[in-house]
DNA sequence: TAAATTCCTACCAGTTTAGTAGGAATACTA
DNA sequence: TAGTATTCCTACTAAACTGGTAGGAATTTA
């Protein structure tokens, strides 16, 4: 998603240029696309000349977009989003620090965007300011 | 570690008593000490009439201890830690975002010690307000 | 000496993660 | 219209991790 944050705006960018600037195998990355695709948060065209470009700006897609997508969550036990899952939730104080800390990193990452991390690539901001 | 936080002052807690209040097995509760007995959070008392005690006040112990026990870490991506890794690390943009996270979760979980559960679990304090 | 309990090491089964593989579908270009 | 480039879809796999179980030794109290 950086790759294609950073190619924004020149037309759709091949799997394979985006797994040699990152060292990853096309045939892994191919297997990320489909949910960002389905999330629209990458367009594809297919055929010869064809490949992905992001469906929004760098600065409308935040890190807690991608994450979410690709991970399939953000809290560090499925009892905070599922109760049911654990019949002491009702009354577990535990699960109130997962939910707080769900929140925490679910700002944190919120808090950043693709053109962030294209700003710092290029330093034209200073980064550390951002947060 | 709750259930020890409950117990501290009264002597010796048996794993038997814990399990059944938290609704989980001895055997489990076995292999979640040593860690605990090692960096000093717990203290054993062996034999008949032994058991587990805090090796602190619950004041003193955080989440973030207890965590960093028990999961070893809490950054999301490995290279956080040790750069090596990973070959991309000197320049990757995201290992940025990951250590950002990490100061997050770090931040927060050092933020609630075992009183702060103790003192949920009687009402004493208005929790929300804690944070 | 018996009972209670921690302690240590090994094992296991299900899930998740990080991929590889084959080939079909699609679209451009000559 | 044929060839090539590329995405797309489904299946497979191997290693690591997670959440346990199991057997029995060591220790302490009564």
């Amino acid at each position: 998603m950086f790759q294609l944050a950073l190619n924004y705006g020149n037309g759709p960018m091949l799997l394979k240029e985006i797994a040699e600037k990152e060292d990853l195998s096309v045939r892994y990355l191919e297997h990320l696309v489909p949910p960002l695709k389905t999330a629209r948060l990458v367009y594809a065209t297919r055929g010869a000349r064809g490949g992905y470009s992001l469906a929004k700006a760098p600065i409308d897609i935040t890190l807690k977009d991608i994450i979410r997508v690709l991970e399939g969550h953000l809290y560090p036990s499925e009892c905070v989003e599922s109760p049911e899952v654990c019949n002491r939730s009702r009354f577990c104080i535990t699960r109130d620090i997962w939910t707080k800390l769900e929140e925490t990193i679910s700002t944190t990452l919120a808090g950043f965007t693709l053109q962030d991390l294209v700003d710092k690539y290029y330093n034209k901001t200073h980064y550390e300011e951002l947060q």
